[in-house]
RNA sequence: GGGCCCGUAGCUCAGCCCGGUAGAGCAGGCGGCUCUUAACCGCAAGAUCAGGGGUUCGAAUCCCCUCGGGCCCGCCA
């Protein structure tokens, strides 16, 4: 008997004990042959109160939510997969015998399978009118409150079952996300992307300049990073000859977390053969209002969800990177500036990057501070100045500007889009010149990619996506963790 | 890293300002009830007030530290 077993806890399991002493098993194999809620509801269409439907019986099976007592008749909510249905128990229809044992072990929150007839009650509630009821997984430790449900956000994340198996609201969120990232699959699909699967230990984690989280391999006793981003090993995919390919996965930044960050989140990346970011563009929009009408399906009672597919629904804003941050700040000429100006100028708008980072790492601080808190609409940025985007592509027309799109949403980045860069000798220079400004040797560059642009990219577009955010953007969630299953919190 | 807020029974919450030895609802126990759906009625039970230290005759309440969490700011091309 566990010591720290609640008195709860000890007359819960005090009746597995008598349950067993009775030939009843409290924990069977299986319980065949049953229907969803669901189903049991159908049947009940056009029944009057106080009836029931002709033909076999059902069997139904799902968590005890509910269960309330008259004496010789009982009511029981029965919770599944479908939703909810209610179970009609009478002495009478059970025999004495069958109906003492249930109210004398069933509680709330028992996992229970009841075999009997669709029948709506005399107050008109679709039902199931029981024969039997069988135990199928006595739960000792009893279930959240069961009308405020767990409210306590860290128990929440921390014990995400007892979230998920008290809130119905919680299960249609993630629902969701498992349909949306479909719906991403459907849709990349059906435009002749490859979805493939990289690696996520390397020896140098790359294509971003976050911190790695870090581990090491007793087989080749050598060091080795989880991945920051997926874009590097998808671009020689194309120089292999892949032409469209996608990957959906996990990267991992070892940084600090908040509404919008998650040390482990789920990108997607596409990366797209003689094709350029405009091209990229229509395809994120198509993708985007397919998963808006997604959610408008899912989550039709939800109006933060609706507010979300509204927004998630093209046509969308969009602003020139440098026009923007000029008009905003009421700075001009900013793409002449020289570094130190524009270090002058991050630090009047409050950044306290280091002093050594690259011009556009000050136009970016710039950005953020004038331009992303007004980005709350969905909205495109575009054209981004050369300082700050290592691997795209210079723009065909626009001096030192680059082929890029951003998209913003609630003051947060969605993701990030490029005609990609496939000159190696320029790939290269730009990589030493990112290294010479951080100064950390830990941040060693990926030189084997650039050995495979000298193998010949195709001219191509690239994407990356936060999908966690964009479920977030869509479902009209505030915060990552709420759309995150099992989000990283501290171990106690 | 800085600021603000939170932690009381298995769960949801009062009590804290203004110090006097912890209160309710749900869940659970016992009893009643053959149409309820947050069922209802009666009885009894359930709490190292996150942890540690301090002030005080007396601390859930005031002060300090620690732990855990939330929000905001900073940092994170």
């Amino acid at each position: 008997m566990p010591v720290d077993e609640t008195p709860l806890e000890h007359e819960r399991r005090s009746k597995v004990e008598r349950l067993r002493a009775e030939g009843r098993e409290p924990y069977p194999w299986v319980f065949p042959d049953r229907v969803l809620a669901e189903e049991v509801l159908r049947r009940c269409e056009g029944l009057a109160p106080g009836t029931e439907a002709a033909g076999p019986p059902v069997r139904v099976a799902g968590r005890l939510k509910a269960l309330r007592l008259h004496g010789r008749t009982a009511f029981a909510d029965l919770e599944d997969v479908s939703g909810s249905i209610q179970l009609l128990l009478r002495s009478d229809t059970m025999g004495d015998g069958e109906f003492d044992a249930g109210m004398r072990y069933l509680d709330p929150g028992d996992l229970v399978g009841a075999e009997g007839v669709p029948a709506v009650s005399k107050r008109g509630e679709p039902s199931v009118h029981a024969r039997s009821v069988t135990m199928l997984a006595k739960a000792i430790a009893p279930p959240p409150e069961k009308f405020h449900g767990l409210q306590d956000v860290e128990e929440r994340l921390r014990r995400r079952y007892l979230d998920l198996l008290a809130s119905p609201e919680s299960r249609a969120l993630f629902r969701t996300r498992a349909h949306l990232l479909r719906e991403v699959r459907q849709y990349l699909d059906a435009s002749d992307f490859l979805e493939v699967e990289t690696a996520t230990l390397l020896p140098v984690a790359s294509g971003a300049a976050a911190t790695p989280f870090e581990t090491h391999s007793r087989y080749l006793d050598a060091d080795l990073q989880l991945r920051i981003a997926l874009e590097l090993p998808l671009k020689r995919l194309l120089v292999g000859g892949l032409e469209r390919v996608y990957e959906l996965g996990k990267s991992f930044r070892n940084e600090d977390m908040d509404t919008t960050h998650s040390p482990e989140f789920t990108e997607l990346e596409a990366y797209w053969a003689y094709a350029d970011y405009h091209d990229m563009r229509r395809l994120t929009e198509g993708l985007f209002g397919r998963l808006a009408d997604r959610v408008r399906e899912l989550l039709p009672d939800s109006p933060p969800a609706q507010e979300g597919a509204k927004e998630f629904t093209p046509p969308f804003a969009t602003v020139d990177f440098v026009e923007e941050l000029e008009r905003r700040s009421g700075i001009s000429g900013l793409l002449a500036k020289s570094p130190e100006e524009l270090r002058g100028l991050a630090r009047a708008a409050g950044s306290t990057v280091p002093d050594r980072s690259t011009p556009g790492v000050f136009l970016d601080k710039l950005f953020e501070h004038y331009v992303e808190p007004h980005l709350q609409h969905l909205t495109f940025v575009v054209d981004h100045p050369a300082a700050t985007t290592p691997l795209a592509k210079r723009h065909r027309s626009k001096p030192d500007r680059v082929e890029r799109f951003e998209m913003f949403y609630r003051g947060f980045e969605l993701g990030n889009a490029y005609t990609e860069l496939n000159d190696p000798d320029e790939q290269e220079a730009r990589f030493r010149e990112q290294l010479a400004s951080q100064g950390e040797d830990r941040y060693a560059y990926d030189a084997d990619f650039v050995r495979a642009l000298r193998h010949g990219m195709p001219p191509a577009t690239g994407i990356g996506i936060g999908v966690d955010r964009i479920v977030m953007g869509l479902t009209g969630t505030p915060s990552i963790k709420e759309v995150i299953l099992f989000p990283l919190v501290r171990p106690r």
